[in-house]
DNA sequence: GGTAGAAGTTGACGATGCGTCAATGTCAAG
DNA sequence: CTTGACATTGACGCATCGTCAACTTCTACC
């Protein structure tokens, strides 16, 4: 894969000069330039400009899609995915409920029947419709997330992540141990890996049950458990769809 | 209904800024300013705000927005409604298709398997995914459909206005004798009402027909048929859905 | 090898749609 | 009559590219 800049324009439906720009604002560089100094993009730079064009999608600014897609956590990069997806429904409902207000705008007027205020607006709201962009993505929940994680110093992140090694260790020990998702121990574990997730994202209970199961159905974060004893990720799973229950919605 | 700034505002989940500047540009202009300067608004600004603001969520730059919904036809304002309406729930699945796309991505991503770059920006390509905010609005059809008419000399609008009524009153007779939507003289009379739709829209098979239907359903319209003569908006119709199968999808 | 044409490069300015701040005025309640 | 909430009109700011302009480079064809 060395794709031109047309070429990579073509296929994300952009044009070339936003290709520059964002190369510009050092928002995605190409993996090359040739000799000539034209660009040449390969696949990363593909995944990387579609995670872009997403965060795009729902209005977040550019500045902050750079430091979202900068994240090398695969934790935080899943639950954005993840997030990303939700907004994108939220937004397909958002239209949905827009296109049924003009739809019934257009027919009472037809019918010469008069509309209140409230029902014309019906959806037009961001407010009550998109508690995603704005409120979300603005200066909160994730871009809040990356700049707790900058904010640290490089030995607190070493902390931070030695946390999470020595829950994901003590979790082994107990799967070893054949011990139950609910029990003290293994619960105990569960809420100290919460607190190591709340540092930069705090999980609803769906989220951070979806979280769990992503753990042990992902090869990429069930190794990263299962190194420390076979069934760890499972555990996991099962212990935080516990944990999770007492969690806000 | 006389509402202050702030209510509207509330109402329509913009902000008062929002609505100064759609004053101060000519595009929504308040119902009347109080002695002090302060604006209020009626429900003649509530529908037209709804209108404007579906034609902003699609992306329509401002001033094509004021072209279009400074349009007073009945005709044409029916006749685009309806689009937006279709254009809205384009979006819709739109954002269907995005989020099907990164759900792809994420499990194809979770199993380790290969994408290839189509399959990755599938949905994102505006061109092939929304055949309708740039491409439809700006500067094709609609506007080009406004600007047709302002080109006209008051007398040519005469003349078309007036081409309108010789039509609906020669279909008021062919009505008032029974005649058959499919008889040679109908047809030649819907040749000339599509002739006359198209100075200001080419509607295709499916809009042309719905445009039928709309004249016999929606009261204002079919009042404006039926006054010479009972049926005549049926007639309409149905000789517009004969006369439709031979125009291009 | 020469040359045309397509497509790349950087640099600069412009447009759109409001956000936001400043300075000021007015209304309604206590 | 004060106080606080909200209105008014400028004015400037900004993010995100679009759109020239001037120039270079690659490819293709004679």
């Amino acid at each position: 894969m060395d794709l031109d800049i047309a070429a990579v324009a073509r296929l994300a439906g952009v044009t070339s000069r936003t290709l520059r720009h964002y190369d510009a604002i050092g928002l995605l560089a190409p993996a090359a330039t040739g000799h000539d100094g034209r660009r040449r993009y390969g696949d990363a730079e593909l995944l990387r400009l579609q995670h872009i064009l997403v965060l795009r999608e729902l209005d977040v600014p550019l500045d902050t899609v750079a430091s979202i897609v900068d994240t090398d956590d695969p934790t935080l990069v899943a639950a954005l995915m993840r997030d990303h997806h939700a907004a994108l429904l939220a937004r397909r409902d958002r239209y949905a409920a827009l296109a049924e207000t003009v739809e019934r705008t257009l027919t009472r007027l037809e019918k010469g029947l008069p509309m209140t205020a409230d029902d014309m607006f019906d959806g037009f709201d961001g407010a009550r419709y998109e508690p995603e962009a704005r409120e979300r993505w603005g200066d909160d929940a994730v871009d809040r997330s990356n700049a707790a994680w900058r904010r640290l110093s490089p030995e607190e992140q070493r902390a931070h992540l030695a946390e999470h090694e020595a829950v994901a260790e003590a979790l082994g020990r107990q799967a070893g141990t054949g011990a139950e998702p609910g029990s003290p121990e293994v619960q105990a574990l569960v809420a100290r890996h919460h607190a190591w997730v709340s540092l930069f994202w705090t999980p609803g209970r769906e989220a951070y049950a979806g979280l769990g199961r992503m753990y042990a159905e992902d090869p990429r974060f069930r190794a990263t458990y299962d190194k420390h004893g076979d069934g760890t990720a499972a555990l996991l799973r099962d212990a935080i769809a516990v944990f999770a229950e007492t969690l806000p919605a």
